[in-house]
DNA sequence: CTTGGGTCCTGTGCGC
DNA sequence: TGCGCACAGGACCCAA
């Protein structure tokens, strides 16, 4: 589900119920989400006050006193939720009835001190949890390769078309791959190849300069409008504050198969064709 | 090294 | 209403 945006929403709606307080209790429902969590994950997290909240790429990083940071990532389907006491129960899950945080995949629950409550909750179980040294986390095996973030200043059209030299995978693959550039997912890849005018299918290697100077453009402007309208709210996608993000009614492509191109004087038609496993929409007309 | 495919897991929506 | 299948916002891991 989640792709840089919707983190940086969720980030941003955690921030100022987390930040400055302590986890006053943590609960562990599972051994593992997609790896096993660390030993003894609940008790060392308990009591420890949390600093500032971070975002790289799709990885949530949650600082905590004693120099250690909980590395979250939402996966597919993963979510973390508030609810608590000031701020009404916010029920979910397939009962409905039972109290916020005994859903039936709430994996792990954060009590904050002052009494909200955090809920991860994920059904697919794409998701992962980890903790470690503050100092290192550029050392972690889940960051360590990752590419550049895309808003940042190391992201321009230079480092772009270096890394897409001589490569023969559809462009499509290559911004998805987290190593070339970091926090991109099928919805957001889809739109901004829209955006740029370049086929999804087409050679990395083979795109022009001027082509690889609106790609990085229209990357980093889709990003911004999205992050701008809370994300994207598919199926029952919520924030953090259980709001709905709005940005999937400016989708251009996405899940627009059979649609109109949304191009003055087009009248092209958005095509969807399987590519690397996952769906790829595109107006032919517009894309080459 | 690069590239493509299978895989993990559960839920939902569709055609019949 | 039930059943089977396709598909879903990710990304690791391995074979060629």
């Amino acid at each position: 589900m989640p792709e840089l945006p919707e983190v940086e929403t969720v980030r941003r709606g955690l921030e100022p119920v987390m930040a400055g307080r302590r986890l006053v209790r943590v609960i562990q429902r599972r051994p593992d989400l997609r790896w096993p969590l660390p030993e003894r994950f609940a008790e060392r997290l308990t009591g420890r006050r949390v600093g500032p909240l971070r975002r790289r790429s799709k990885y949530l990083l949650i600082d905590l006193d004693g120099d250690e940071t909980l590395i979250v990532h939402l996966g597919m389907s993963g979510r973390l939720l508030i609810g608590g006491a000031t701020l009404g129960e916010f029920h979910h899950g397939a009962a409905g009835d039972s109290a916020f945080g005994d859903g039936k995949h709430d994996h792990v629950v954060f009590d904050i001190e002052g009494g909200k409550r955090v809920v991860f909750n994920d059904a697919r179980r794409f998701g992962a949890m980890d903790l470690w040294p503050t100092a290192d986390l550029d050392a972690h095996r889940l960051l360590a390769s990752l590419g550049p973030e895309p808003l940042g200043n190391a992201f321009n059209e230079d480092y772009l078309a270096d890394r897409l030299a001589g490569r023969r995978m559809p462009i499509k693959a290559a911004l998805l791959d987290q190593r070339i550039i970091a926090g991109l997912g099928n919805i957001y890849v889809c739109e901004a190849l829209y955006r740029a005018g370049v086929a999804p299918k087409r050679p990395a290697g083979s795109i022009s300069r001027p082509r690889i100077a609106a790609l990085t453009t229209a990357i980093r402007e889709t990003l911004m409008d999205a992050i701008a309208a809370g994300g994207s709210s598919l199926r029952d996608y919520r924030q953090a504050d259980g709001e709905l993000g709005y940005f999937q009614h400016a989708f251009r492509v996405y899940d627009r198969e059979g649609r109109p191109c949304r191009t003055q004087n087009c009248r092209g038609t958005i095509r969807r064709i399987p590519q690397s496993g996952r769906s790829s929409f595109y107006c032919p007309k517009c894309q080459h």
